[in-house]
DNA sequence: TTGACAAATGACTACGTAGTCATCAATGCT
DNA sequence: AGCATTGATGACTACGTAGTCATTTGTCAA
C-alpha cells in the first residue's frame, strides 16, 4: 500500500497524498478529508524507510550500550522515553564483550542513524577518536576518557566521590577500602581518585581492590576476600551501586553488620538503592538530566562541538553510614 | 558516499560496487579486492536504508515494552542480544502508558520492520487483535491474552503458580494470602487462578489483594496494608519478583520475620531473586528459551501462525520459604 | 472584462541500492 | 575452427517518498 494507490484510489497525483501526510497545510482541507478517508480506509501508512532515503534523515538515534548492568538498563529507559517524546526512535546496538564492538559499529554505520549515544565505560580512547571522526553526531555518555574527543555528558565522578568521602569521615570513619570495578576504565580510575584524594584531605589511605567486573557478583566477591583478610575498614565505598549490594550481602552473610561495624557507600542512584532492603547511601545519577543534556547535543541546531558537560549529582544518605553507629563502636571499645 | 562514488573511484559500474557488498561471490577476485581497497579508503559503506526500500527487508525487529519494570528490561537485553547475533537490529518502542500504545503502533507501522515484538501485559485483547490483523509479522511475549488472536510465547503462569502453591503446602502453610499486581491484567489473573486452584485442592482459601502495579512500592505498600490489618498468613503468595522484594522489605521493616512468621514467594525469577539479600523462592521464567522462541516465530520461514508457544518455568528455592521454620513455629505455639 | 496574483495540484525526478537482462570474453568440447 | 557454456560485468530500472517546477483554477482589483 503505497501513496500511489491511495491517489489512484482518490483521484489526486501521488504528490498530492504525500502532501496530505507531510505538509496537509499545503492541501486543500476537502482534498485532505478524502485523502485521509481513503488512506485510512485502504490501511496506508506513509513509509518511513522511504521518506528517509529522500530526506537523508532517518529520525532514528542509535545507542551503544553494553547488553548488561543495572545502570546502563536505567538509562536505556530514560534514554527511549524522552527521544519518543522528540519523535525520535531509538535503535540499540548491544554489546557483552568490547570485541564485539568493532561489528557492532560497522552496523551501525550503515543505518544512517541521525545520532549516536555511545554509552559504556569500555571504549578505549583511540577507538573513540575513530568513532568520533566520523561525520556522524555523536556523544559519549559517562565515558569520562572521551573528553576532548567527541562531545560527552558526565556526571560529576570526581565530586560525586569527593561528597561521599567526607560524609564517611564526618561520619567517623578513619581507615577506608575503596571497591572498584575494572581498573582499566576511566570511570573507575575518576571516581577512585576523587576518593582517594578527598580521603588523604582527612589523612586517611583508601587502598584499592579490584573486583573485576560492574555486577553484584564481582561486589560480593571483593567484599568476601576482605572479610575473610580480616582487618575490616570503618567504612567501604564502592564504585558502583549494583557492586555495592553485592558487598552489603556479603557482609551481612558473613555476620558483619552494616553499617554498625562497616559502612557502604555506592554510587549510580539505582532504583534498588532506595530500596528499604539496601537503603544505600549513593550518589545519585540525574539519569534524566544527563539524557536529556546528551539528546539535546545530538538533535541540537549545530553540530555538536567537542564540549564535555559535566553534571552534579545528588547525594542520598541511607542507612548504610547511618552517624552514630561507628562513632558509638568507637567509644564502646575506647 | 555512495556505491556509485566509489566504482567511479575503482572505474567499474555502480552495480559491480553493489555485488562486491551484497553478493562478493559474483565478482572476480581481484575486482572485489580493488572495490573493498576503495571502498575503505573512502569510508563507504552500503546504506541501509537504500537497500530496504530495494530489498522490502529492513532487518529490523521493533519491541513494543514497557518503560519500566527490572523484568522488561531484562527481557530486552536478552532480545538485543540474540537479535544481534542473527545481525538483526532492535528497534524499541517503550510506553509508559498504555494510552500512548494507540501513538506507539502508529508510529512503529512506518518503520516496516521485519517483525514486532510486543511485550506488555497491559494491552486488551480487542486492540491486540487488530494490530495483529495487519500482516506483518507480530509475537506477543509473555501475555496470555493474546492466546488466538495472534501467535504468542510465554512462561506457563498457571504450572508455575502451582508449583510454587505445592510447594508452600509442602512447607506448612496452612493460610495463605496473594498480592497481585493489577487485577485487570491476564497475566495477573492467569498467575493467580493457578496458585488459587492448587491452595483450593489443599482445602486452603487464597484472598487476593491488588497492589496497583508491577513496581517494589507496589508491593511494599500492599504488604504494609497486610501487617497493618494484623492476621498474617503463613505465607504471601506474590505476582511477580520486584512486588515481592518489596512485600519483603516491607515486613521486614515491621518486624516480621521472612520465612520464619511469613514465607514469601515470586514469579518471574530476576537476577535480583539470587541476590543474598533476598534470596527468594520464585518460579525463574527461561528467558533465553523464550526469547529464542519468539525470534524463532517471527523469523521463521513462514509467516508466523497463531500457535501458543507455552514453556515451563524452574522453580527455584529460596530462603524465603524454608521449610522448617513455620513448621517449627507451629510446633512451639502447639 | 482583464490582468495580476495566490492557492491547489500534477508531472517529474532524485535519493542509493540490488535485481534483471544483456553483453562480452574466456574456456571447453567436438 | 566453430559452437555452446560459463563467468564477469555493465546498463537499466524499481523500490516509495518529497521536493522542484509548471500548470490550472479561482479571486480580487483596476
Amino acid at each position: 500500500m503505497t501513496s500511489t494507490d491511495v491517489a489512484a484510489h482518490v483521484g489526486v497525483s501521488q504528490a498530492t497524498v504525500a502532501r496530505a501526510f507531510s505538509s496537509p497545510e499545503k492541501v486543500a482541507p476537502a482534498t485532505r478529508k478524502r485523502v485521509e478517508e481513503a488512506a485510512a480506509e485502504l490501511g496506508y501508512v506513509p513509509n518511513a524507510i522511504a521518506r528517509s532515503l529522500k530526506s537523508q534523515r532517518t529520525n532514528i538515534i542509535a545507542a551503544v550500550v553494553p547488553s548488561v548492568g543495572e545502570y546502563w538498563q536505567s538509562v536505556l529507559t530514560a534514554f527511549s522515553k524522552q527521544l519518543a517524546d522528540r519523535r525520535q526512535q531509538l535503535l540499540l546496538f548491544s554489546f557483552s564483550d568490547p570485541a564485539q564492538l568493532e561489528d557492532v559499529l560497522t552496523s551501525l554505520a550503515q543505518y544512517r542513524v541521525d545520532g549516536v549515544i555511545l554509552a559504556s565505560a569500555s571504549i578505549d580512547a583511540g577507538r573513540l577518536a575513530r568513532v568520533g571522526s566520523q561525520q556522524l553526531p555523536l556523544v559519549a555518555f559517562n565515558q569520562p576518557a572521551a573528553s576532548g574527543l567527541v562531545p560527552s555528558v558526565s556526571v560529576d565522578n570526581d565530586l560525586g566521590m569527593r561528597r561521599l568521602a567526607a560524609h564517611v569521615v564526618e561520619n567517623g570513619a578513619r581507615r577506608v577500602a575503596y571497591i572498584g570495578g575494572v581498573a582499566a576504565t576511566s570511570t573507575d580510575q575518576t571516581r577512585y581518585r576523587g576518593a582517594a584524594q578527598a580521603l588523604a584531605q582527612a589523612g586517611i589511605a583508601c587502598p584499592y581492590t579490584e573486583s573485576g567486573g560492574w555486577a553484584y557478583e564481582h561486589g560480593y566477591g571483593a567484599a568476601r576476600e576482605l572479610v575473610e583478610l580480616g582487618e575490616l575498614p570503618d567504612a567501604i565505598m564502592v564504585a558502583g551501586d549494583e557492586l555495592a549490594f553485592g558487598v552489603i550481602d556479603a557482609l551481612e552473610d558473613r555476620g558483619v553488620s552494616v553499617p554498625t561495624e562497616v559502612m557502604v557507600t555506592g554510587f549510580d542512584g539505582l532504583p534498588q538503592a532506595s530500596w528499604a532492603g539496601y537503603d544505600l547511601t549513593t550518589l545519585t545519577q540525574p539519569v534524566e538530566l544527563l539524557v536529556e543534556q546528551a539528546i539535546a547535543l545530538l538533535l541540537g541546531p549545530s553540530e555538536p562541538e567537542p564540549a564535555d558537560i559535566v553534571v552534579a549529582g545528588e547525594l542520598r544518605l541511607g542507612r548504610t553510614t547511618k552517624s552514630s553507629s561507628i562513632l558509638e563502636s568507637r567509644k564502646d571499645h575506647g
